[in-house]
DNA sequence: GGCAATATATTTAGCTTGTATCTAAATTAT
DNA sequence: ATAATTTAGATACAAGCTAAATATATTGCC
């Protein structure tokens, strides 16, 4: 009989108070004893304790004695010992894997990239070995362009426009994606050994809305990402809704639930949509932004267009916000940069159509969106487990 | 500077042992160290040390060795000491608060319902006051029928047809509830000293029928609650949603948004679902069950009237399922009674309306699912404070 | 330059809680 | 009766925290 919980030990104390100093020591520039005594709540005693167990693993460093730039302080009194979060210790991917084109970033572990690299597919239908052999590639070619290697990273994010469920695995639907990103998974796992988190796309849009977009301190966010599909991103309290399948946000089928019918629906509509701003799917940047152009130069008739997709983005939105209850929705991808000119109309219209319309605005992060939430996803995954972690440590980055 | 996060100190670790053995004894009839041992991973030294710690605080109890009904276990050995949750503890109050009536529940510590009483209210629009006093009287009926008195209360849970926050706070909109919301809670509390959990009625019918519906165990669960109004409760990995204001499944507006006209939309559905049902709302009992008896006899006016019925709600679940992924949609409140006939018409349309077509069934608590799911609500909260609530030991339970 | 004031570092003692291990007790089976 | 078995209880010890006393390094003033 397997016991059910694992039992408290006093060495659980360690790893929650440690949690918490590393905790505060990432969010800051370098911190001193007294600091972190005065943050964590722990004494001066379990603090050093705490700290030179965190120096033994590298995931903080003391800075030398009244270096350069010590920030003001106490000027009095004996000089206080000053810790710094190693961001450097190791780093993690994210990844956005497209329909036509893969990107990769390297980040440290405060989140600043420090390479990034695209590779695009051949064609759409690829076989499974190829595409994991681009997407290989490019991380090679981030990691390179951050001047280290596979072995410093600590976790992958990836992006891809499926259902995932919370536990990373792939809904089986019509998508041909389940075949192939089951195999990435594994794939980067055996090449790299790397620990891989599969998400959603609109998933780690949402993430990285909320960190680094216009979503920054908003718990409850949708982010719709228009791109070469339609997805909601979903966070409720500041967590990824995923449902049973981590099908939720899946909107494909909507149209036939919100519109008067298919051709006007929701899925037609992001082909329009992405269409008129030139997007990857049809139309090509012919039709592009002409008729954004002509809009602001008030041509009826391409005004009459934003209008009818001011309505049906408004009308989905207003369906979310009638079962989410969201404070915020952000629109994002590929569609971002021509969003800005729907939003009066869409604010416009919210009211009629929810009692609680939510605050809308357009992402700024553009097409890096996914793996800006990629790189977040990889990070959350870190952190939370980082004293379960081993470093390789080492001077400097790793190759 | 006020520490963000507090230190974690050796009496953290009894407390999580605590909680770890009383939540495993709370789901047994009885249990010996040793299988306590077993289940929580402790020594017998720690089991034995949180029991003790346990029976002193007065959540559980020793029996005396060797009784007359104990389980097989072994034969041999030295007898072991026999340790049961002790369910009279305390009590907790589940409150159903709808427009025109409002009902209490008393249930021991493990969710046995031990009293239980009904008052009406005198009209829809009296003050204040008056709606608290009628609430109060329920309160008092069901503690007197459970033979117990208002000092043994650790937590009440109460349901309400407006959007309630994660905090407990009542969304003010147009519903005149959230003037004597407020007021309800605040009112209790002075009058007994009890802690009041304000709670959406939908979301506690969500509970409710995950604790003890047709949605055991299922965590991905949407419940629409149908009957003075419609309305979700929706949660995703076992957790309510509720979003920024509360108001995630507030579906008042949404006619407006999937219907293709009002008269023919959500907010109609439900009066027109409960009128035929022979609900409070409208028509009244002669317009009653005849649709649904005649249905059964194949009249084809009712027929239709049901088949489109049918229609409406497949396309409320198709958009929950979008959004939410649930794993199973159930439906309850007033017209649970009727919903069976609707159910064959409701899942054969989903394939066509989603790609994640959800489990639907009906929910078996009828009009008690509300008091049930309070009475769950409340029981959370103190199984998740147990250690922090003091118990006022007596023999027997108090008055 | 010496000295007090100040802020931090370090050490020591003690408390809580846990594990591990050994011995005692109570019951059943032989 | 005796052996086997199972649990109870006691002892020793380790991890981690607090609290209090002591030591150290720096600033500022005389």
């Amino acid at each position: 009989m397997k016991p059910t919980a694992a039992a408290a030990t006093p060495q659980l104390l360690r790893r929650v108070n440690a949690q918490s100093v590393l905790g505060f020591i990432r969010n800051t520039e370098s911190a001193t004893g007294t600091e972190l005594m005065n943050h964590t709540g722990l004494t001066r005693a379990s603090v050093i304790a705490v700290c030179e167990d965190l120096i033994r693993r590298g995931w903080i460093r003391e800075l030398d004695a009244r270096g350069e730039d010590q920030p003001a302080g106490p000027r009095k009194g004996r000089p206080a010992r000053r810790f710094e979060f190693n961001a450097k210790a190791g780093f993690v991917l994210g990844i956005d894997i497209g329909a036509a084109t893969t990107t990769a970033a390297v980040a440290d572990l405060r989140g600043t990239v420090v390479g990034r690299s695209s590779e695009g597919f051949r064609a759409a239908d690829i076989p499974a070995a190829e595409r994991i052999d681009v997407v290989d590639r490019a991380c090679r070619g981030a990691l390179a362009a951050a001047g280290t290697g596979p072995g410093s990273v600590l976790a992958v994010g990836a992006g891809i426009a499926a259902p995932v469920d919370r536990d990373g695995k792939v809904l089986v639907t019509q998508h041909f994606w389940s075949l192939f990103d089951v195999g990435l998974r594994a794939a980067l796992q055996d090449l790299h050994g790397w620990t891989v988190l599969l998400e959603n796309d609109a998933n780690l849009a949402a993430l990285g809305e909320r960190w680094r977009g216009s979503g920054a301190g908003v718990d409850d966010l949708v982010v719709l990402l228009a791109g070469e599909r339609l997805g909601a991103g979903v966070m409720e309290s500041g967590r990824l809704l995923h449902g049973r399948g981590g099908a939720a946000g899946e909107m494909g089928y909507l149209d036939l639930v919100a519109g008067v019918g298919s051709s006007d629906g929701i899925a037609s509509l992001a082909r329009q949509w992405s269409a008129a701003a030139g997007g990857p799917a049809a139309g090509g940047p012919a039709s592009a932004r002409r008729v954004f152009e002509d809009a602001a130069a008030g041509d009826p008739a391409a005004l009459a267009i934003l209008d009818r997709i001011a309505d049906r983005m408004a009308r989905v939105i207003a369906t979310v916000a009638s079962f989410i209850n969201p404070e915020q929705v952000v629109l994002g991808g590929a569609v971002a940069d021509s969003a800005q000119a729907l939003l009066p109309g869409i604010t416009a219209r919210l009211p009629r159509l929810t009692a609680t319309p939510p605050r809308v605005t357009v992402s700024p992060l553009g097409d890096s969106i996914v793996t800006v939430g990629a790189v977040r996803h990889a990070l959350d995954y870190v952190e939370a487990n980082a004293l379960e972690l081993e470093l390789s440590l080492s001077a400097g980055p790793r190759l």
